[in-house]
DNA sequence: CGGCTGCTTGATCGCTCTCAAATGGGGTGG
DNA sequence: CCACCCCATTTGAGAGCGATCAAGCAGCCG
């Protein structure tokens, strides 16, 4: 079982969306939340469904992911603890062009269009909160589009593994574990290529003892192995850094 | 040439991002403009610079471009009149992540980052829109990197000249002109691939009557024909559209 | 008119996808 | 508690898309 304990939860204050808000700020931004919970595998929405409202997550970690015309899946990103997704209401979107999906248990807050204009016109430091965020999200984004587009397919799994881990990973003591499930077609679907290539990739890099990894488990022993493989740079180099 | 003439100029008050202000406020936020001129393959700013201003283009054409570590380039997009680019100051962030080139002669106002801060604190809506533009921005980036994340190579040139075609394309007598140089690296930086490949691809397309191509030079003469190519329809089945 | 820059085209290579089949871990139901 | 089945994973073989390497060509500007 990857995990037996709850996961930490955040609190309203720490959500940067809400950065710079006062306490009874904060405490009106609460009283307009509705509160959701999703069991593992469950959705918050749907691509397609009308874009109804934003959510900032409490606890767990999404999966946001598209699907194409031709029936191929992408993962977007994962978001965790604190992170805002389904941003469309934010600016003018009617659908969501994406689907959300709890990878383990999650809690979020959930605020509807109309509550969310009304917050943004009282409390205009949330839309410039928001702007920072979906500032960076698009920073993020090129930057993977750019590896896309320029990378090798090792180098790209590689750097997902690598970004997978800094944001949950869990250190244990054979190395960093990564704190759910991740599937070889999750990562293939990250990447831009196939669980097969993925698989080929994973078992190459266990024998060079790089990391262990099982059933949508993965746990990196040498994360300076890895990062020399983002760089084109050998161990000793990164050693020196 | 490719013009002779000069290029069409949008007024302050059709600029997406000042949408709803009244006079008073955009003859406030001419105050804080400065006016910037490029001439053709001139740039605007370089990646890695401080980020010091936002840019609205006033007329021409600016391409926004990344260099790799590897020193790969891609084209992140292409602006047009009315439309921002440099939004970096929007959040927080300190350096230009890429590079903007005039691809015509342009002209653009500036804001620096104490201005936009003014101007947005004293017209909220001003924020407001700028959501909205950076939400439109991360939909069609992520398009993009789904597309690329799926599709073959000749598809994504298609979609990217239908694209390039929608942006500035000029109707004459033997089909639609992009209106200005796009070269075959352009191409390929665009949709993540080789000017070798693009160039392939648009040989075979000419001999199939889809276009007519020059040097830094594209006429669409049956649009539908590359529009079947995105969708993996025959000419016909667009035709029952 | 000359040179530079962008374009074309051939040949070859190899990364990665595709297709196929087998394996095994783990959860579930009896 | 055990057996079964599902689904994630592994691995092999082969094909092919597109990159890379290598010349040669042609507009266009100065």
């Amino acid at each position: 079982m990857v995990q037996g304990r709850r996961e930490p939860t955040v609190s309203l204050s720490s959500v940067r969306l809400f950065l710079g808000l006062d306490t009874q700020g904060l405490q009106e931004v609460l009283t307009w939340a509705r509160r959701v919970e999703r069991e593992r595998n469950q959705s918050f929405f749907l691509q397609g469904e009308e874009a109804g409202a934003l959510f900032v997550i409490r606890a767990g970690r999404v999966k946001v992911s598209q699907l194409t015309p031709e029936g191929q899946q992408i993962v977007v990103r994962y978001a965790g603890a604190g992170e805002i997704f389904g941003c469309v209401p934010l600016y003018g979107g009617r659908e969501y062009p994406a689907t959300a999906t709890a990878v383990i248990r999650s809690e979020a807050w959930a605020w509807n269009r109309r509550s969310l204009d009304h917050l943004m016109e009282r409390y205009p430091r949330i839309a410039i909160n928001a702007l920072e965020l979906l500032g960076e999200e698009l920073a993020q984004i090129r930057s993977r589009y750019q590896e896309l587009a320029t990378e090798r397919v090792e180098r790209r799994v590689a750097r997902a593994l690598v970004r997978l881990a800094a944001q949950a990973g869990k250190q244990m003591e054979e190395g960093v574990l990564l704190g759910f499930p991740v599937s070889r077609q999750d990562l293939a679907e990250l990447t831009g290529t196939t669980l097969h290539t993925v698989s080929r990739i994973l078992s190459a890099w266990e024998q060079r003892g790089i990391l262990r990894s099982g059933r949508q488990r993965i746990v990196i022993v040498n994360p300076r192995g890895l990062m020399s493989l983002e760089e084109d740079l050998e161990p000793d180099q990164i050693d020196r850094l």
